[in-house]
DNA sequence: GTGAAAATAGCACGATCGTTCGTGCATTTC
DNA sequence: GAAATGCACGAACGATCGTGCTATTTTCAC
């Protein structure tokens, strides 16, 4: 009994949809993602697949959800198993680093606050409470690196955490326009600048 | 005679349907461009406005050049004026702020980017064509700075570049996102530790 | 004013969009 | 075995997409 017909079918049919949609909106963005291309790539019909959502809108907010869901569980939780403070801290850059370079080629996360910034809807508010809550968590990383002493006490936590995600934008940008190596090595570069200009 | 009917009547209406065409595209994006939409903004009839630029691609790739001339009319040109160096590499910086500030609601260069970056052809082409001369605009800036000794000798040039434009995707980003104003005080303190890093 | 030329509108096309509805086939439950 | 449920399919819907082709209107030179 490998194929779980019994329960479970309608939640493992939904996941080999959100798989494919999820690589689709690599490419596409949110807003490029059409049912009848998606059904066509899952090998389904377009009906089918919609039964899975109940709108394209459901679709789109499932999609990041997905995207959201696999960005924690690469960069974020292994990241939690290191000790507190910079090496956690470096931890989630090093992950960060490796998820910028299996998605050079396009990320339905950033993509999505490109598409959905500005304008408002369940998308938007999607986007701004993902990237509020993946901010927080930068936050909360840094501040223990400031109280076990591994960054300056004057450590302006809001501060670096912006600056932590500039960089990776930077890397982003650039790794997709002109290339991962060269784009890789500036923000490593900048990366220990930054380390340095905030140790203590 | 304001209104130049003389043999400019083509190419002002061009003009005009570019300007909502650019507005439009600020907010759905190159790929969110459609020539219907797009008419009825005009108050044209679609086969008007298709008849002025061939095909939808064209019509794009005229989109993202009209954003292409606002950005260097607004943020290159003007600063060229101040004395070479610093002061020039600085009013660059202020100028772009001033047009993130205005554009926070959606920039048609950086959302071209993430909506071109993964895929080729004509649109591909001219956004990397555009991303990789503004980098060069900026690092002739540096190195300006660098000769006349107003940044440190040493300076990576290329790298100064990276990090400059790593601080403007932050503020696009975040100013879309959370608001400009926190976003554009964390920028400037951003860069006020940048420039103090290279500084002599 | 008149005629050539340029600019715009009108209309139609095939394709695709998101969505709805009825149906058939499995599988589960009685 | 009969009844009920879950899941996907196929057809069709009105709308919109980009793009041709043909009139009609507007503009400009004479």
């Amino acid at each position: 009994m490998t194929t779980a017909t019994h329960p479970g079918k309608r939640a493992s049919t939904r996941e080999t949809i959100l798989d494919h949609a999820y690589a689709l909106a690599r490419r596409d963005g949110l807003e490029g993602l059409s049912i009848g291309n998606l059904a066509g790539d899952v090998g389904m019909s377009k009906s089918g697949v919609f039964a899975h959502f109940g709108s394209r809108e459901d679709l789109q907010l499932a999609v990041l959800d997905t995207g959201r869901n696999r960005f924690v569980t690469q960069v974020l939780l292994p990241a939690l198993q290191q000790p507190r403070g910079l090496p956690r801290l470096r931890a989630i850059v090093a992950n960060w680093f490796e998820w910028s370079r299996e998605h050079q080629s396009g990320c339905v996360l950033l993509s999505a606050v490109s598409e959905y910034d500005g304008r408002d809807g369940a998308l938007h508010d999607g986007v701004v409470r993902q990237q509020a809550g993946w901010r927080d968590e930068l936050q909360k990383a840094i501040a223990q690196a400031v109280k076990l002493g591994h960054l300056r006490d004057d450590t302006d936590v809001a501060l670096l955490a912006f600056q932590i995600y500039a960089l990776m934008l930077g890397l982003h940008h650039d790794a997709g326009l002109f290339g991962f190596d060269e784009a890789g090595q500036r923000t490593r570069a900048a990366f220990e600048r930054l380390w340095r200009s905030w140790q203590t």
